[in-house]
DNA sequence: GTGAAAGCGCTAACAG
DNA sequence: CTGTTAGCGCTTTCAC
């Protein structure tokens, strides 16, 4: 293995001079660089990223902080790690995957091995424990997802309320009266923290209260078979619906299919708009989904880049909530003149 | 930040024996070692993974590397992450992402830097160019899926040729005798070279010979637009046809919703199985799919198992192949008496 | 503009 | 069983 010394003494110079030219940090002339870059070409250096790391205290690695053992992560999620990785590497970072349980502990561990430069946070709760450590440590961090508290994090996030707005505006504007919002607050304790469900929730009882619409929440699980036999309890739960919102699009086309069998026809029945989706999951619907598209990949991007900038400048960038936008699919249409439940 | 120096003298010991006592690499008598761990406790130490790496030439790092640009990965590809990040976890391993084209310059690179101790490719190329970097370098290194030539590399992959057996065995066996496989082969250029595809089909011909049935092989895209499009072609280029295999899940989806459009039932009119998919992908169609449940998971953790064991042993681990399992849905049923194109 | 030298925090002989 | 010490390969003052 060739190292810095290597390339010093086939060139001729010392090793600070190679060091000083690796990383521009230091005029050298333009005759002795040539030298330098031919011994290193010639030689096929390429500098030891784990010593660099140690000398300069920055090892250019990002942690991406995700739950092990929770739900899933969506198809946006997939989305997210691809592109932060893919900006990561055209920062000159490296992305390195760290499961782990929603834990301060584990967060002190990975902190105290000092091998990531900054950290960024998916799926953070309301009251997150993974944030302590990491304001203790001084380490640059970013959130996908917002604590309780946004003020004192850098983060960039869906605008649930402006998602949800635009949701059920676009339903409203169609003549519906009667909206059901499907979150899975209820469902399970780990969710009842869940920014997304609670921010929707919140900002959907604001834009019924406007619309003089009464805010009806249902909960369900979060995948096909939940929403299949939301299906079923919807015609009696909530007979007057004409227009459901859901924040899941596995439930979606399951409600989807639940309502096909029960002879309910999408949107003339029933109209749905399914958030948090990608275009390529509404295409598997029959029929398509109208979805708000969630911007996974631009979340990826900015969540890294907001990163790199901090480091790099020591200044907080402003929080980012990036909208999702509207993506008409069949699955919405005016209401029908007698809703499910009263026939 | 506490370092080892620190924990050494508020034990009273040497940093040696500290070091000793981390890596459980020399006997220490029980009361010293009791002294420092309470001295590292009482400290918060951890040690610095950096300095510890520059100094072992170990890292624990795993790369794990996959095509940026290409197709993106399907559901099995980010359960093969997302197993693979945590049962490095298990062994005291990172796993760092890195997107790059399939080019053999980026793995060089990535190699040069002496920052990972092992890398996992995934999407392998029959012709793969960035395995010799890789055997030049002598580092680590498993497989997800094959090269031309399986033996001179450790690798984990889907037993595709046992998977389509089995699958056309299930159809053959319902009655079928005119089954039709769709690949992407003849798609696009980067598709031709691609294992899954390749060895598929190979398989393919094989079974079909074997039973005494035509070889019919169908190309299409890879999403559910191309599976719509598919239903109309199947029904005049493909006539007799009463069963399909398929390779991927978006285009299977399709196929179902095209067939609905034309008023054709499944499994009635034609029976459908999905390869490398995974049950909530089943369930998001209607009917159910009937699949070969592709083992993300299982690839994951046993990729990681394998280049960790040859790792710590030194020797290669044999290749595994690891079959799919049926997964019967609703898709599947005896031929009809009239195939779709004779009616 | 270039070089000498002191670390970065730890591992791993080697000596005792 | 424990300590001394020489690095790992690079960055970064501080001289020249």
């Amino acid at each position: 293995m060739t190292t810095m010394r290597d390339v010093a003494e086939h060139a001729g110079v010392s090793i600070a001079t190679v060091s000083f030219v690796i990383n521009n940090t230091k005029p050298v002339t333009q005759a002795t660089r040539a030298r330098i870059e031919a011994s290193m070409e010639a030689l096929g250096y390429r500098p030891n990223a784990v010593a660099r790391a140690l000398a300069s205290r920055r090892t250019r690695v990002l942690a991406l902080a995700y739950p092990a053992l929770d739900h899933r992560l969506g198809g946006s999620g997939m989305e997210f790690m691809i592109a932060a990785a893919r900006r990561a590497g055209e920062h000159g970072y490296h992305l390195m995957m760290w499961p782990g349980t929603n834990d301060g502990r584990e967060m002190t561990d990975l902190l105290g091995q000092r091998m990531v430069d900054g950290v960024i946070l998916m799926e953070v709760q309301l009251d997150d424990p993974r944030v302590r450590p990491l304001q203790a440590s001084k380490t640059p961090y970013a959130l996908i997802g917002r604590t309780a508290d946004p003020s004192d994090s850098l983060h960039v996030d869906i605008d649930f309320e402006q998602t949800v707005t635009d949701a059920v505006r676009h339903l409203y504007d169609l003549g519906h009266r009667r909206i059901v919002l499907v979150t899975g607050t209820q469902v399970s304790e780990s969710y009842y923290n869940y920014g997304p469900y609670v921010r929707t929730e919140r900002a959907f009882v604001d834009v019924t209260a406007r619309l003089g619409l009464e805010p009806v929440i249902v909960a369900s699980g979060h995948d096909a078979g939940a929403g299949r036999e939301l299906a079923q309890r919807l015609r009696t739960e909530q007979p007057d619906a004409t227009a459901v919102v859901l924040l899941n699009e596995f439930a979606a086309i399951g409600l989807l299919i639940g309502l096909h069998h029960q002879q309910l026809r999408v949107p003339d029945d029933l109209s749905i708009v399914s958030m948090v989706t990608s275009d390529e999951m509404a295409s598997l619907a029959e029929p398509t989904l109208t979805i708000m598209r969630s911007p996974g990949t631009e979340l990826g991007e900015l969540a890294v880049e907001h990163l790199v900038r901090q480091m790099t400048t020591g200044q907080r960038p402003d929080p980012v909530l990036l909208p999702s936008i509207l993506v008409p699919g069949e699955s919405t249409s005016p209401p029908p003149h007698t809703p499910i439940g009263r026939r």
